[in-house]
DNA sequence: CGCCTTAACGCAAACAGATTGCTTTAATGA
DNA sequence: TCATTAAAGCAATCTGTTTGCGTTAAGGCG
């Protein structure tokens, strides 16, 4: 029996709030959890029997952070619509706060929902693209295949060498996928 | 003033004997600081001023068994070579152990040098395979293009998308690395 | 509308891991 | 061998975590 309205709505959204002002203010390697528990008028054990400890509370805040909150903005065309999103992907996550909260969905994350969840989104926002590009009768290639040249490079250079990511980039990727591969050059 | 040698080194090679003994024994997930330290013959004071917390040792733990022990091995042309070691990569860090690895090297790593570190073993090794095939004449991609279009993808699936990885989609991603792109197929 | 069941929260005590000042050991260089 | 000092040991203290039990209130039902 879950109970999702009521007190308990109350409750998350409260320790949420808080766990984001908090962040903002001491900073996210400063928070514990009776600190949170304080500001959001509730006591330390109700938190931990709910998430079970801190590092899962932030990857349940980081993936609410990382769901983007409006669909791309429509420019035209595909190679337009794609390489506005990549850019915006990239700047987004490659920011010291866009790291930090790909770092914690990732880590409080047993089962690996919100790790997929970080994907989903991102899949959504591609298929809203592609489709777009389909109803004007533009070729596209596949979702995964933009996952797998666009997003997963991206997201590996941000998670693993974070250092030299810039703009150009992501428009290598999109040209890249974009582009017969007789006139490509290498992304590198 | 460092002082590699000496009591310090056993002091480390104990504390990472510890934690790999541990882990196998107990499990990943029920280690703490003061048991390893027990095991270790160390106090737990010593471990904290020297790793900071459990997660920046596990982290250093992790990125030392993430090392490859060898080069990659070498058959004969570009295809197998790459084909081969996509193959193992992707089979070893899919693994339950192979996910903690990477988990634990990205987690307990603030300023991001144990994540590059994990990088440059994975383009270190590609560099042997792209460099043995340059050896025989063989036209190669360069390593950064392997990376975004090889490793990324399977390192993107393995965080962010746990389910459905098998053989055959390396050996779709080095397909795709080494064919022209008017015959390729998408990977999806 | 009011009662019943029980999930979820509050409280506080007990526990365990993390921190720190001070002392002692031993690695390095002269 | 001696002087220096990084690193380890020790122990007291502090803070975060866990848990048993009583209380509150959400959701279901007559």
């Amino acid at each position: 029996m879950v109970r999702p309205g009521g007190r308990s709505a109350r409750v998350q959204a409260s320790v949420h709030a808080a766990v984001r002002e908090l962040a903002s203010e001491v900073g996210r390697d400063a928070l514990t959890v009776p600190m949170i528990a304080q500001r959001a008028g509730v006591t330390p054990s109700t938190v931990y029997r709910r998430w079970g400890d801190l590092q899962e509370l932030l990857s349940d805040v980081a993936v609410e952070r990382l769901r983007p909150d409006t669909a791309p903005q429509d420019h035209g065309t595909l190679s337009c619509d794609l390489t506005a999103w990549a850019e915006q992907f990239l700047d987004e996550m490659s920011s010291p706060a866009g790291r930090a909260y790909i770092r914690d969905a990732l880590l409080g994350d047993p089962d690996g929902g919100n790790a997929g969840r970080c994907s989903a989104y991102a899949a959504e926002q591609i298929g809203v693209v592609l489709a777009r590009a389909a109803g004007r009768g533009e070729p596209a290639p596949g979702v995964e295949t933009v996952i797998d040249q666009v997003v997963a490079p991206m997201m590996y250079r941000i998670l693993f060498r974070p250092d030299g990511l810039d703009t150009s980039y992501a428009h290598r990727l999109v040209a890249g996928v974009l582009t017969p591969a007789g006139e490509r050059v290498s992304p590198g």
